[in-house]
DNA sequence: AGAAAAATGAGAATGATTATCATTATTAGT
DNA sequence: ACTAATAATGATAATCATTCTCATTTTTCT
């Protein structure tokens, strides 16, 4: 399943897995090309996918219509900012008991084979902000 | 909060409601046409997103690139199809424990809202369809 | 080395969503 | 009802992330 990576792919994997922030793909571009100045984005968006279908990384999508990629690969669920759209990792096991996520696959009929938990909430940065409609106009 | 809706926001809130299927934007432009055959697609955006922000529905957003809406703005839990992306609805009401959901919100530092659960698995749809990797060539 | 196969990157194409703006309804004041 | 002001509408153009195409380059294999 994991074939071999080359330089190109090899660079795009060691970004993602060195940021903590869920990056998008031009993100990557960005960073990537500090060091193989020149890659292009079609490559980018080939090897991440490439990398996704080999399993070294994850995508993930929520609100924006850009995706992101994690390169933390076990299960593990996420908060997203309810005011600025952040993508937090929560960095604890959030063991949710299996019979509820049994009882919830079968009452669709799916095949359950994972899962993930997302929060919603405002997160720290926008919490030291301005509360939001208690601000004197 | 809730404005009074005119006849095009009304029979685009109608059509979500009707539908049981998460539908697209795009969708909802092709069955809202039936009735008003001379609304614009910019129309249905704009009304889709006026009705969010008065929550009368909610969007949805995975896998593909394109967001859906929800009538259903209970707090409830989704399935997404490994196979084919199909988003259905969990028509249970899945119970988490509050302190987990909450030992989870503190440790990422927001201020928790809401939350969903996502399970992931094949659709009955595609287990009807055969196996994948188990097919002859 | 030389042929065949795979990977690459520049640039065009796609497709969902958003912005613009002239026209058309709706509202409020008379 | 009449009119001025305001809001909503829809056609169309613009945007922007992503995908596609294809000529060129790099790697693999003999
Ligand atoms: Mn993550
Ligand atoms: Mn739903
Ligand atoms: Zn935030
Ligand atoms: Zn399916």
């Amino acid at each position: 399943m994991h074939d071999r990576l080359n330089k190109n792919s090899m660079a795009v994997l060691k970004m993602v897995r060195a940021s903590h922030s869920h990056p998008t793909a031009s993100e990557v571009y960005e960073a990537v090309r500090q060091e193989r100045p020149q890659i292009g984005l079609a490559s980018i968006y080939r090897i991440l996918h490439n990398l996704v279908e080999q399993n070294y990384i994850k995508e993930l999508r929520h609100g924006d219509d850009t995706c992101r990629y994690d390169a933390h690969t076990a299960r593990h669920d996420h908060a997203i900012c309810t005011q600025c759209g952040a993508l937090l990792d929560i960095p604890i096991d959030v063991a949710l008991p299996q019979d509820l996520l049994e009882a919830a696959a079968q009452a669709t009929g799916i095949e359950f084979s994972s899962h993930e938990l997302r929060l919603y909430g405002r997160c720290p940065t926008c919490q030291g902000q301005a509360v939001q409609h208690k601000t004197v106009e």
